[in-house]
DNA sequence: ACCCAGGTGGCCC
DNA sequence: GGGCCACATGGG
């Protein structure tokens, strides 16, 4: 089965998704630092904190003190780490970029990506993320049930650039599909690839198609 | 009382 | 380049 036919039919069994919740780019990029390993119920939590706190903005986030932020995040595990990567970054942004993300996302895509995975607590995963959902740059993300699926599909890939390769070879470039497509397969992770999931004999992937 | 969550970095070999 | 491990709270 093809990856557009896979897409298909996750779309037809789960509905659009609409990701990435969020309004602004910059609650994406917070989002996706947030999310690492934690349950999204969760990151909302912390979001709604940060909103409250008036931190949900890149000048705010990169000049409040760490406990304010942990304070925040600490719903989300990993509080401590998460609370200095959001600060890192912030700065980052705050200072090179004048806190202006569409100047940062104006660069060549591949500058972008190297500026991003050079911070810490930024790794494939989350670039890809911000890259796609933030900046609209026409990036697949991998991330665990990705990996999971392909499994199942009996697509074997090496490493996280070779699998990103391999979706973004045979999918046309277009940023909107690439966005509904990793939320579906986060969508398809969720409920029917679980580790040792009985469930997984009633996956839409492995359903007859009906006629 | 487990197990898992929309990963990452550091260390080891 | 891959295989462990810490990081930590919250929900099923």
């Amino acid at each position: 089965m093809d990856l557009l036919s896979v897409y298909q039919r996750l779309l037809n069994h789960f509905g659009p998704q609409g990701w990435w919740p969020a309004e602004t780019p910059f609650e994406v990029i917070v989002g996706a630092i947030l999310t690492q390993q934690t349950a999204w119920a969760n990151v909302e939590k912390a979001i709604q904190n940060l909103k409250r706190q008036g931190l949900l903005d890149v000048h705010a986030l990169a000049t409040a003190s760490l406990g304010r932020i942990e304070e925040c995040v600490r719903c989300t595990g990993f509080y401590r780490q998460k609370a200095a990567r959001l600060a890192d970054v912030s700065r980052y942004l705050a200072e090179k970029w004048g806190g202006d993300l569409d100047r940062f996302f104006a660069q060549p895509l591949e500058e972008a990506r190297k500026e991003l995975l050079a911070l810490k607590g930024v790794g494939f995963e989350t670039a890809d993320s911000i890259l796609l959902y933030a900046g609209g740059k026409p990036i697949f993300p991998v991330d665990a049930y990705t990996v999971r699926m392909c499994r199942c599909l009996g697509i074997e890939a090496k490493g996280y650039e070779e699998l990103r390769a391999y979706f973004e070879e045979r999918l046309p470039r277009d940023v909107e599909l690439y966005k509904e497509f990793h939320a579906l397969i986060v969508e398809l992770g969720k409920n029917y690839c679980r580790k040792n999931d009985p469930r997984c004999s009633k996956c839409p992937l492995r359903q007859k198609r009906q006629k």
